[in-house]
DNA sequence: GCAAGGTC
């Protein structure tokens, strides 16, 4: 039992060690709440750390009375995301109304990271699970995702599978959490499933119907993506509400007295207690009182000893206000900062709730660590000599501990923003642990003709906390000494005019403290959510950070407030909350929830759809019609008239006369290219050039772009002539033509082939023949069968000692189509019929026929501006290979 | 191309 007490002893350590180490880790950051402790009963091992996709220390140590083997290790952030299957993800073919009761995926939100991999594998061969993510619901969710990739049966929970409870990162509670292990709330987790499922269907479904709404009618929208979300959108809302406030704000005359008096030598304004009056005559009434009086008698003399308290700890919100004010830094970019700062061990974690600090917080160590900085060390130094104090209290959201630094740092060290925010978060830290700054506060009042007036004075006795803050000072008011009874002759009493002023736009800092008060996004997601409505130009950011809404931002909630004012209130939000903290309390059914939740949003989807000509008559005020927009550019293939080139973002073309829309890629130019049309639909072929100092072009039908005439195709113009990469703006990355074997995700072409070798011309894929593949050249007509399983095919610059083409050659993939014994064939001139059938038959074992019309491409095709096979997509391509 | 929530 003694052994077992002093390996516990050992073992607690390690555990602490351990845990404390995930956080030290950069990519699993300091956050050891998401650390995954994954016990097992092992003899033998010691602590290292693996270099992988995830870092696990492992150590021996006692669980529950055994000796195990302990590894731990760590997730990063949620492992999952959930989304729409790809069948719901055509915008064009998805009815948004059909998103509500769609089914939804469950996918790995970092596939590079592999952590569920990670985890399957390091959960192999273990008995026991903890759980160390954060103690919150997101948390708790987390913890369900880990169970689901260690293949651990859910069952188990409570007997296999272990939740630690804690509120700090510190040794104490760490152990302690150790030693009262429960069992992970589901609860809990399945409300952040019914969260997450609610917010996809609600924010996809409205934002692809308004943005195809009003995309498919405006030219100058100048936002790609017209998006709603329960978020996003009532905070555009706040902006836009004080926008209105100033337009509609009617400005009025007021009028006070100023009241001068001369004391000691010192002339003085006195305050009137009544501030202002708003009736002209009234103003003239009370001067007249007070000026019929002539003597202003000292009332009341009262001093007090004020107090102004020390901070308590800073949390994420109130560092990204005063970012945000007084530094001039958005909330996106000082969360950069914040997090470069943490990553490189100056402050602790970024993003914390909590005002409070947990009882035992190690302060000492912390200015110890920043005594010998030279800006701050004297204070510091004295801090720790004279004692501290603790910092006033604040509110513990049970996640992490304020923002403080962690290391001492210069100038030089960190460099422009970042030391502005770092030296920031030491002037509150050291201000927090100071005293309270003292002053006195005296009041003088005064009555003349019956009416009050008063004047205060304030006189600093001990600066505290404000020596290290300066700008939260006291000011500094010197009145001369009055008594009571006293009477003191008037000078003069002026009627003084103003007239009040609307309120100026908002402040981000003022946006961000409206978003906490009701409930609009977390402290790690506030940045995302005005990020969002700047980049989609709902607002943009004056010099003051003042959030300007622009014309699209007004429209958008000036329309809601017409059609359905809830769906940009902040209540929108807190109902979701409050009907997911049913589920979370185990007090409702979470499908019943959901299905509650998205009938209601979907009856209001079905309203506003209904109602759209509602906003529509705003944007109609405010927009150009697609029509009046643009420039001609291209032809269209239904109606052969000229189409509009769009250029404000997002780019595209429309048809007047069909009133069609086609997307275009983003980011680039766009021009004609070289007349051609599209074989497939007639389409006039554009040109795509990336912007950049690499930039790339490409070839692209405006049709085949947005309608892909086959699945799996992203274009068929991908591929051109000339060398370069075939990688294409929709799917950037993405091969043109893949492998039509269902499980062979090969490029059939790659880089600079796809000029046709007898032409200039493009290849294109014939979908005709599917699941036969073909490419047909569009100028000359010629064809090349491509050889079934290919999974390269490449130009060279040999001749065919026959008919002079250009070889092509062909590799084969020898695990998914091994070649016949002997087959030596891999390169050949396409167009050589002798070749060709060698091939043919090499994979179907059967002759080849050559049939009439196909020709050899040559003399036929060079020059030609022809619409390939008749400009119609399902026309009969006449070719023999055709019943191949 | 779309939401909001984690985190790098």
């Amino acid at each position: 039992m003694k052994d077992c007490v002093e390996n516990m002893a050992d073992n607690d350590e390690q555990l602490w060690s351990s845990v404390k180490d995930m956080g030290r880790m950069g990519r699993v950051a300091e956050k050891p709440s998401i650390a995954l402790s994954i016990a097992s009963a092992l003899s033998g091992g010691r602590m290292s750390t693996r270099k992988g996709s995830t870092d696990v220390h492992e150590f021996d140590g006692i669980f529950l009375g055994f000796h195990v083997h302990y590894k731990v290790t760590s997730v990063i952030g949620h492992v999952f995301s959930l989304d729409f299957p790809p069948m719901y993800q055509n915008w064009e073919v998805t009815d948004p109304m059909d998103l509500f009761q769609a089914p939804v995926l469950k996918s790995e939100s970092n596939p590079k990271a592999h952590i569920r991999r990670h985890l399957s594998q390091e959960a192999r061969g273990c008995g026991y699970l903890v759980l160390w993510l954060d103690c919150d619901r997101e948390g708790e969710n987390i913890c369900f995702e880990v169970i689901e990739c260690t293949g651990i049966p859910e069952t188990e929970s409570g007997k296999r599978i272990f939740r630690a409870r804690f509120s700090s990162v510190t040794e104490k509670d760490i152990l302690n959490a150790m030693n009262n292990l429960v069992k992970p709330n589901k609860d809990e987790a399945l409300a952040v499933d019914a969260r997450q499922e609610i917010d996809l269907k609600v924010g996809v479904a409205f934002t692809r119907f308004q943005t195809r709404y009003f995309q498919g009618k405006y030219g100058n929208l100048d936002s790609r993506v017209i998006s709603y979300g329960p978020c996003q959108t009532p905070t555009l809302g706040f902006c836009v509400q004080r926008y209105l406030q100033m337009t509609t704000f009617r400005p009025e005359k007021f009028w006070s007295l100023n009241l001068h008096v001369i004391k000691d030598g010192y002339e003085l304004l006195l305050e009137w207690d009544r501030n202002k009056v708003f009736d002209h005559e009234v103003a003239i009434m009370f001067q007249k009182l007070v000026s019929d009086d002539g003597n202003l008698k000292v009332i009341d003399v009262s001093t007090k000893e004020e107090s102004k308290s020390r901070p308590c700890g800073l949390n994420t919100v109130n560092l990204l206000k005063v970012a945000s004010s007084a530094m001039g830094l958005g909330p996106h970019i000082a969360m950069q900062l914040a997090e470069r700062l943490y990553t490189q061990g100056f402050i602790s974690y970024p993003r914390t709730e909590s005002t409070a600090y947990p009882a035992s917080f190690d302060f000492r160590g912390i200015l110890g660590a920043l005594q010998n900085n030279p800006l701050w060390g004297s204070d510091v130094r004295a801090l720790l000599a004279d004692g501290f104090h603790k910092p006033r209290s604040g509110s513990d959201a049970g996640d992490h501990p304020p923002i403080t630094p962690m290391r001492s740092a210069t100038e030089d060290m960190l460099g422009g923003d970042s030391w502005r925010l770092y030296l920031y978060i030491c002037q509150h830290f050291i201000g927090s642990v100071s005293p309270d700054c003292k002053y006195t506060r005296t009041k003088v009042e005064f009555s003349a003709g019956g009416e009050l007036f008063h004047c205060i004075g304030q006189h600093v006795t001990s600066k505290g906390f404000t020596s290290i803050m300066p700008w939260m000072a006291v000011s500094e008011k010197l009145i001369p000494r009055f008594t009571c009874a006293e009477k003191i002759s008037i000078i003069k009493v002026d009627i003084y005019e103003g007239i009040t002023s609307p309120p100026d736009y908002l402040s981000e800092s003022e946006l961000i403290s409206l978003m906490e008060k009701n409930g609009i996004g977390t402290d790690a997601s506030i940045p995302v959510h005005i990020n969002n409505i700047s980049e989609r130009n709902y607002v943009q950011v004056n010099s003051g950070r003042r959030l300007v809404p622009t014309a699209l931002g007004t429209t958008l909630i000036r329309g809601y407030q017409r059609i359905d004012p809830d769906l940009c209130l902040p209540d929108i939000r807190s109902f979701i909350e409050q009907q997911i903290t049913l589920i979370a309390k185990g007090q409702a059914d979470n499908n019943h929830v959901v299905r509650h939740v998205l009938q209601q949003f979907t009856q209001k989807y079905s309203y506003f759809v209904k109602q759209i000509e509602n906003m529509d008559a705003l944007f109609e005020a405010q927009f150009s019609p697609l029509a009046d927009s643009g420039r001609l550019l291209s032809k269209c293939g239904k109606c052969s008239r000229y189409m509009k080139y769009i250029s404000t973002q997002p780019t595209r073309l429309y048809c007047v006369t069909c009133e069609e829309v086609y997307c275009l890629p983003q980011n680039g130019t766009i021009k004609l290219y070289k007349e051609l049309t599209c074989p497939l639909d007639g389409f006039e072929l554009l040109l795509f050039s990336m912007s950049g100092s690499d930039a790339k072009s490409f070839p692209l039908c405006p049709y085949c772009y947005n309608s892909p005439p086959f699945e799996g195709i992203d274009t068929l113009f991908g591929a051109f002539k000339g060398g370069g990469s075939v990688k294409l703006g929709k799917g950037a990355g993405m091969p043109c033509f893949l492998c039509p074997h269902p499980t062979c995700k090969h490029s059939l072409i790659t880089q600079g082939v796809c000029g046709c070798p007898e032409c200039s011309g493009t290849l294109v894929l014939d979908p005709v023949s599917a699941p036969k593949w073909r490419i047909y050249c569009n100028m000359c007509n010629c064809v090349v069968l491509l050889p079934q399983g290919a999974h390269r095919i490449s130009t060279t610059s040999k001749r065919c000692p026959e008919c002079d083409s250009t070889i092509i050659e062909v590799d084969f993939n020898k695990k998914t189509t091994p070649l016949p014994d002997g087959a030596t064939l891999h390169a050949g001139c396409i167009l050589c019929d002798e070749l060709l059938h060698s091939l043919l038959e090499m994979k179907h074992g059967k002759s080849f026929h050559r049939g009439r019309g196909r020709g050899r491409g040559r003399g036929r095709g060079r020059g030609s501006r022809g619409r390939g096979r008749g400009g119609s997509r399902h026309s009969d391509p006449k070719m023999s290979f055709r019943d191949f």
